[in-house]
DNA sequence: GTCAAATTAGACAGCATTGTCTAAATCGTC
DNA sequence: GACGATTTAGACAATGCTGTCTAATTTGAC
């Protein structure tokens, strides 16, 4: 909320149609967030973003047009930081339970508590039954790739780390469920979590889960 | 979506103004889910309630209260059936990766997957800013009272059975969060899944709690 | 069968919204 | 400063929705 209230207010002091554009997109998804798809008016987001009415006709010829570009913008933001936060993932053992928590905490905070990830999840289950080609997209690219991507890295870390797991999907799908498990309750309406807070619930999703794959650690022999 | 058509197919045969309010609620509520509450028309409810929109305004004064009834009337139900299903919990270590994973199984089938669960998750992200109160009642009284029962049930387990858990909050919340871990990119609009995928998924589910939080079974001495 | 209560269909006003249109104002660029 | 493109404000028709009203019809109980 917040965040889009800064940003338009950027785009709105900034010149070009491009602004303009950019400076709509944030208005509309905040809108239509706030009031689910049939609720948004066009004269809310035009408000909201700075912006005659027509002008929004005019970049986007209709509601649903705009509906469509703001969800098509977010997904490839959020699937870009998620891809890139993928790429964070731990490759040895030298701190597991460490390195494992911290690579949680940026998952979570930038791909479940992030204010583009919420929107995704909330547009999914309100008006995901409209539009099932966008959503199936979603779902293939979203969270199918994620889990796909993620059971690999578990699959090369396993070669590095004293880890016992037979089903890589599996316990990728495991490791996400886990580190969600606090914030789940808070939601998509609740008041965002404390870093502390992050950092601990990683910390104790990563220790489960640790209890349940990770071998004994073999002691230094020497 | 079934359900509700048979449902008020019933109570528009059936006679008495009981059976109409039943049936206004159940189109209602199908109704809503679908659209939502701004997207969701009295005229669309009352045909499909098999009634006419004058009764609907009759029994609730205008679309909010009937919101708000059948928030209520969802609500309930799904309460009484969720603390039916905790009273099922296993209470000694005989099976207990058998009874656990058929304690996940129930919860899932009748809470996560339950027409009326799905419901209420829906509108809590829909509407759940909308009508703050009513939501955070929902919270406190649903997964906030889950959590801490199931706690409850850990703990008490955990003198019969070969469990090494400190903190008995952190295993309830995991535990849930790993049951659903299958469930979640289903989400809200795919398909049910399969009574053998629920089996599945719960066995693994509980496996992997076990792996975390089991102590090494005590062997038969004798 | 009678009578009161509940239900129905339909008309209706009031309002919000979408999307179009136009004429004026503003912007960017040269 | 001039000119073409963009933006703006506002009016506008069409539509759909809520909630009220009324008069006719159906239902349930006696």
């Amino acid at each position: 909320m917040k965040k889009f209230d800064l940003a338009s207010a950027d785009a709105r002091s900034q010149k070009g149609q491009f602004a303009k554009r950019v400076s709509i997109l944030e208005a509309a998804a905040d809108v239509f967030c706030r009031e689910g798809f049939s609720g948004a008016s066009i004269d809310e987001i035009a408000v909201e973003a700075g912006v005659s009415r027509q002008t929004i006709y005019n970049h986007y010829r209709e509601k649903e047009t705009l509906f469509m570009a703001v969800i098509q913008d977010i997904m490839d933001r959020v699937n870009g930081v998620l891809f890139s936060i993928l790429a964070t993932f731990p490759e040895n053992a030298d701190n597991l339970e460490e390195d494992l928590a911290a690579f949680a905490v940026r998952l979570n905070k930038n791909c479940n508590c992030n204010q583009d990830a919420k929107f995704i999840q909330k547009l999914i289950s309100t008006e995901g039954n409209r539009y099932p080609h966008l959503f199936q997209f979603w779902r293939e690219q979203g969270p199918g790739k994620t889990d796909r991507a993620l059971a690999a890295l578990f699959a090369r870390l396993a070669h590095a780390a004293p880890l016992d797991i037979d089903d890589f999907d599996l316990a990728a799908r495991q490791f996400i469920a886990l580190i969600k498990a606090d914030l789940q309750m808070g939601g998509l309406f609740g008041e965002a979590p404390s870093e502390a807070e992050l950092q601990d619930s990683a910390r104790k999703a990563v220790r489960t889960f640790l209890r349940a794959y990770g071998r004994p650690a073999v002691q230094t022999l020497a």
